[in-house]
DNA sequence: TAGGCCATCTGGTCCT
DNA sequence: AGGACCAGATGGCCTA
């Protein structure tokens, strides 16, 4: 089920500011309400509504001020809801990568998804493992392979930015591969 | 019920 | 100026 969480979220209301007077003059507050930008169903999942107060608007403020500011609230409000989405869609794009790394590391537990932390943390110990045996490897295939694992790692090093440096990304990636193939035939 | 995890909102800051 | 990135806040769901 991915109603994991925000199945139903009633307003948020996280504008610091408490409460609104039951909005005085209703026109902003309703129209937010209405649905209009302020709240949207997007996948099951509830856009609070926007509760943007327009600033204080005491008795005596000018009609045409409080026209001028409403419309700047709006548009404010407007530019929040789009930057929302885009920070939605920012998250959504990080969560496909955390489950694209959930799936190419290797881990036990299958009954239950990995956790956030607990994939960066599995992600960086087989990133250590694959080191290790490329350093073991190098020790094999690289002249003067005998050496301290300090100097081996400076070669590897090095072979890999030259291969960063030749090939790109997608040579280092066919490097990478060769060397895991070649680990396991061997 | 407390704690962990997560999604979303939000305002600030940095970058293009 | 506008978008991307980030961190804090908030609140829902789930499990021990």
């Amino acid at each position: 089920m991915k109603s994991k969480g925000k199945a139903v979220r009633p307003s948020r209301r996280s504008w610091s500011d408490p409460e609104p007077e039951q909005e005085p003059d209703t026109e902003p507050g309703s129209s937010e309400q209405e649905g209009s930008e302020a709240s949207v169903q997007i996948g099951g999942s509830w856009r609070g509504s926007l509760r943007r107060q327009g600033g204080g608007a005491g008795a005596g403020a000018s009609v045409g001020r409080r026209r001028r500011q409403q419309r700047g609230t709006k548009e404010r409000s407007v530019r929040r809801l789009e930057s929302n989405e885009r920070e939605r869609q920012r998250m959504h794009k990080l969560n496909n990568a955390f489950q694209a790394l959930r799936e190419a590391i290797p881990h036990v537990r299958t009954d239950r998804k990995l956790s956030k932390i607990e994939t960066l943390t599995l992600a960086k110990n087989y990133i250590k493992s694959l080191t290790t045996i490329i350093l073991d490897m190098s020790g094999a295939c690289l002249p003067d392979g005998g050496g301290p694992s300090g100097a081996s790692a400076v070669r590897l090093l090095q072979c890999y930015q030259q291969h960063l440096q030749e090939e790109g990304e997608d040579g280092l990636t066919q490097y990478l591969t060769d060397m895991q193939s070649f680990n396991q035939d061997s």
